[in-house]
DNA sequence: TTGAAAGCGCTACCAT
DNA sequence: ATGGTAGCGCTTTCAA
């Protein structure tokens, strides 16, 4: 049953040539003669031969892999950015090696060493957080790195990404401008985008004289549930918000479905805003106010800056900043 | 910027030991001095020496990889499924290579010979179904596989999955003994799961001498808006259904939004099924219906079954039939 | 406990 | 148009 492959030599004996000219003819056939490549190209099909990519990695000092770094694949936003990575890298013929950090930087470390020393030739990390110990690594310039999702400053090279900060401004400031005065900011908890987007709902409060009520910036489970949980705990307060920004569609959503059975009406009772635009966000009644990030086009350029750097196009540091949308619908 | 890694000679220059001792103070350091094992590990941390995986992988005809091919990231399904085999793989210190294929088999077989070129230890491998060209590569034993998601024969070495077929017909059957008895089969379009359990479906209604009617089986979207279609169109019909089984949650909730929109009833009007369990099912009103699938563990086994074929522990090939439970809720 | 050297399969540079 | 060979960085076998 194993077999162990078929090496280029086996593949030159079979056709009767020498060892250099099997490997011309399938590296670069122009040098070689019509009957030669026939030869050698009926000898790869009989005997299986596959070019071993390890090998020519060693030697090349590169190894046609990227490897992209996000905290987890459950819920679907980062399983977008991942899909339009792959997109890009599957037209230019390379691969993708996945790491899950479970928004664990010790854990992102061991992986960015562990795929270090495979040799990537490119990295792509989710956030501008990482561990202390392996800066250095990063700015070696062994691989390509480009930061995703969280556009500002420092970068380790290149970014892609938008700035979560000013998105939860615009969201709160938005709110404001609809005439709501206490606002109420959910996010999951442990992560750190929330802490720095709850930063900019801060800001966006002080910036208009709002007071800043602790009572409601609060946490809650990465579910559907939470979103509900933190709906009835945030209505059941003596004084209820009259607008709730929810660091996530997942649980606005949670917190929409809840709000209904219970009788609550948008936005007379509360409004609701999300974030991501979830196609979910459309289809409930009534619709949910949400912010569209181009969590896929992330993915998208984030893996075209690594071809084009690998190419040697650029090198200069690039920067991406793609933006956010507020799409407003019934819930605000 | 761009400074080549240091090899392990140089560290052994640094520590003023020979290359072997210094590789025996990293890989095997009970067979060196105490002393020797501290000079070496100064050298280490100064030379910032990080072990090249390729040239290992070269040499021990290994590489602690291990691949694995879905068709999307873009539906939560596989996503769950790779993250289980990310959790597991991470455990035992091997990468993961991910492959989407785009329910294309073509694509999917230039991902198998690309990864199997580098030397992968392992392969998963969704469904059953895989372009004739590379069954010979797969079967070779240069990597172990598993197949997943579809439990079925033939399968090429390892198996873990739930049976489509029984499924769609415990759903059907499951809608019969509640007393429907004119029953629409839903599913996305150019899918070949949806092939192998529209053959379940008919396969029950046969068995109990319904009638199989070509205008209650079609297909759409893979959206929310696609399921609202597809209700809407069947409920259009001169004699619509009283039950209709969704190949998949995210149509069904996109049809039990779009019913309720219209004002219709659950069950009294039209019966809903999904599948997938996904947890918005449980949160319209009212709950959906649907089959839950374990779709995490699917991973995490085929990935345990790839460690310990790794490790020897079994040579037999492994199937695992990891079934499904049909979850009853307000929809039908 | 330490050392020397062959070789994994390929690429690239030297030839003829 | 075809051929020989050094060497990528590591693991492993044989020796001391």
């Amino acid at each position: 049953m194993s077999v162990k492959n078929a090496r280029l030599q086996e593949v030159a004996r079979a056709a009767g040539v020498s060892y250099i000219t099997a490997w011309r003819a399938l590296n670069d056939p122009d040098l070689v003669s019509e009957k030669t490549r026939a030869k050698v190209s009926r000898a790869v099909e009989d005997t299986g031969y596959l070019p071993n990519a390890v090998a020519r990695s060693l030697v090349s000092a590169s190894s046609g892999v990227i490897g992209a770094i996000v905290p987890t694949l459950e819920d679907s936003i980062f399983a977008d950015t991942i899909q339009g990575v792959a997109d890009v890298l599957h037209s230019a013929g390379q691969e993708l090696l996945v790491g899950l950090s479970s928004y664990d930087s010790r854990r992102e470390a061991e992986l960015i060493r562990a795929f270090m020393g495979r040799q990537i030739d490119g990295l792509i990390l989710t956030g501008r957080n990482h561990e202390a110990d392996v800066q250095r690594l990063l700015k070696s310039g062994r691989a390509a790195v480009v930061e995703v999702w969280d556009y500002g400053e420092p970068a380790i090279d290149m970014l892609v990404g938008f700035s979560n900060t000013e998105m939860a401004r615009a969201v709160t400031a938005f709110l404001c401008t609809k005439g709501y005065r206490h606002i109420a900011f959910v996010t999951v908890s442990g992560r750190r985008r929330g802490r720095e987007r709850l930063a900019g709902y801060r800001k966006e409060l002080a910036a208009r004289n709002l007071s800043i009520d602790p009572a409601l910036e609060i946490t809650c489970a990465p579910t559907l549930s939470g979103g509900g949980d933190a709906l009835d705990h945030l209505m059941a307060l003596d004084r209820p918000p009259d607008a709730i920004f929810f660091n996530g569609d997942t649980i606005a959503i949670g917190a929409h479905l809840r709000g209904r059975a219970k009788g609550l009406t948008y936005p007379a009772d509360v409004a609701l805003v999300g974030v991501h635009d979830l196609e979910i966000a459309r289809h409930v009644d009534p619709p949910l106010t949400s912010v569209r990030i181009p969590r896929y086009r992330i993915g998208e350029q984030a893996a075209k800056l690594l071809l084009a750097r690998g190419q040697g196009k650029s090198d200069a540091p690039e920067k991406q900043n793609l933006g956010f949308e507020i799409v407003e619908r019934g819930t605000t």
